[in-house]
DNA sequence: GATTGCTATCGATATTTTCGATATTGGAGG
DNA sequence: CCTCCAATATCGAAAATATCGATAGCAATC
């Protein structure tokens, strides 16, 4: 029994007749005898009796009626609501370091949501390699990554740019107002950081490492918010992305250092599988994430 | 989209492997392949993404289980029913004389019903011919007439008997201990009779016309229970067959007229259409109705 | 680096569906 | 009574479809 025949037999019953079944399914009339009859066989039992010409359901035939009817509607209402789910709605989950799903909530994720309301979004935040590793296991849409400029094939690379990065400390400091400074003028302060190994942090150390220094810091936390906190009520410094500091910047809290030997590129990259299907949905986000938390 | 690529379907994601599916299922592994593509090109979107050897239902995936869970099981459950309900339900139309409908549902019926509460059956009153033309366009499963021995090879006679019948008169009437008397005796008596041309009235009056003589009855009805209560209370006499006036003549309100010239056969047949599908429920009616309608 | 375990793909085969022609039947009409 | 019409049934051929087996590709694992 496929839907085919329950098509072709609820059309009969309708018309009443397997003759202009045929023709307004566009079957020949010999098509339908046969797929009312394998529907007869399959169930065991007569579906219609056939006297003098004239075809009348049988019970059994009404029973079907009923349920082919139920079937029938449910498929015409699932693939309508295909259609008109495809536009708006769906799940998303993207995978970003603490610093940008900050970023991302409090400048940009409201508007997406105002923009379409039915796509729920779930954001996680994570290290660069559990990222990848999300994606490879397609626990993951899409990832932003802040650390060295990544390429592989399997993945795409939707959007990327690279970060500017400045040592920072609190306008109080001793050196905020400082010139010209070394990294090795510094190298001794206390440091808050994120985790070690990670993102921006891991590129950092290996900076140092090739100048044969490294930095202990009294304190590694991934939640950047927190950092530039006790930065501005403290003596500590950090290292950080322009994004994560420009308020406090602005507003004169926190100021940047002057450092002249210290180039640190990182790159902030939108990343999906390359098996990824993107949806009508992940576009959309896609896109608005392009558009926003990128500069160009 | 047919039920097969459902079925294969939702045990692909419940298995969570096409591979496991296609043993399960006792196919090949790639027409598992195939009938999910199917699927997908017929609907539009991706069911499963596939990273690294992994599948994932996708959002339309998990819509299509809840509607392919749905259909499935409205499958299965309506299997069942057929199974059951072939037991014992259905609808039964019998078309039968009024007399012979009052004896069913006064002597038979209700066994019948308490052996099979979930049968309806519909009782319709009608005279022969159109008895017949309802079995020919399906308007009735099965009849039983009173009326000339017929044969026909479009219908099956189920069961049949010859009817024995009588002259009947109240017990008071001046006939009613009369012995051998000739159809001329009462020729000219009131007569209530059962409508013209119709069942063994059209018999009755055949018989007559071949001795040349005629009845104008003084009342024409179908319902012969009015006509037994009628006589029983007057003067008039009738013709009836004896399973209608058994109780009366048994209580002695009626008696048999000793009529010694008039020879009637009838007989009682119970027919349906060659073409019938005799379902289990109406197998069971016939064999019920042969049990306590006819005499052996 | 070989092996394993998965899905995709392709060509060949098997099966199923469909068609067209024909048979059959009953009813309508001359 | 015969023919025609309007139904469904049936049959063999043809077309379409589903299935299989073999193979490829790929990541993970040993």
């Amino acid at each position: 029994m496929e839907l085919r025949n329950l098509t072709t037999f609820t059309n009969v019953a309708e018309l009443g007749s397997f003759t202009k079944a045929a023709e307004q399914l566009g079957y020949s009339q010999s098509t339908i005898s046969f797929q009312i009859k394998q529907l007869e066989e399959e169930l065991g039992c007569l579906l219609f009796e056939r006297i003098n010409h004239t075809i009348t359901l049988t019970e059994r035939g009404h029973e079907l009626i009923a349920y082919a009817h139920q079937v029938l509607s449910l498929t015409e209402e699932f693939k309508e609501n295909l259609a008109v789910n495809s536009e708006c709605c769906g799940h998303i989950r993207i995978v970003t370091p603490d610093s940008v799903c900050d970023d991302m909530i409090n400048r940009s994720y409201t508007n997406f949501h105002n923009s379409y309301p039915h796509i729920s979004v779930k954001f996680t935040t994570a290290d660069t390699s559990v990222m990848f590793d999300m994606l490879d296991h397609n626990e993951a849409d899409i990832i932003i990554t802040l650390d060295s400029h990544s390429y592989h094939k399997d993945y795409v690379i939707a959007k990327e740019e690279p970060l500017s990065m400045h040592f920072v400390a609190n306008s109080k400091s001793r050196f905020a107002k400082a010139k010209n400074l070394s990294i090795r003028d510094i190298i001794n302060e206390p440091f808050i950081l994120t985790e070690y190994g990670q993102g921006y942090r891991r590129v950092f150390d290996k900076e140092l490492a090739k100048k044969s220094l490294e930095i202990t810091p009294i304190l590694e936390i991934g939640r950047t918010d927190i950092i530039t906190s006790l930065i501005a009520e403290g003596d500590a410094l950090s290292f950080l992305p322009d994004f994560v500091t420009k308020e406090q910047i602005d507003s004169g809290e926190l100021c940047y250092l002057d450092i002249r030997d210290m180039e640190i590129e990182i790159w902030k990259q939108l990343i999906y599988h390359k098996n990824k299907w993107i949806s009508k949905s992940l576009k959309a986000f896609i896109d608005y994430v392009k558009q926003n938390e990128f500069s160009n």
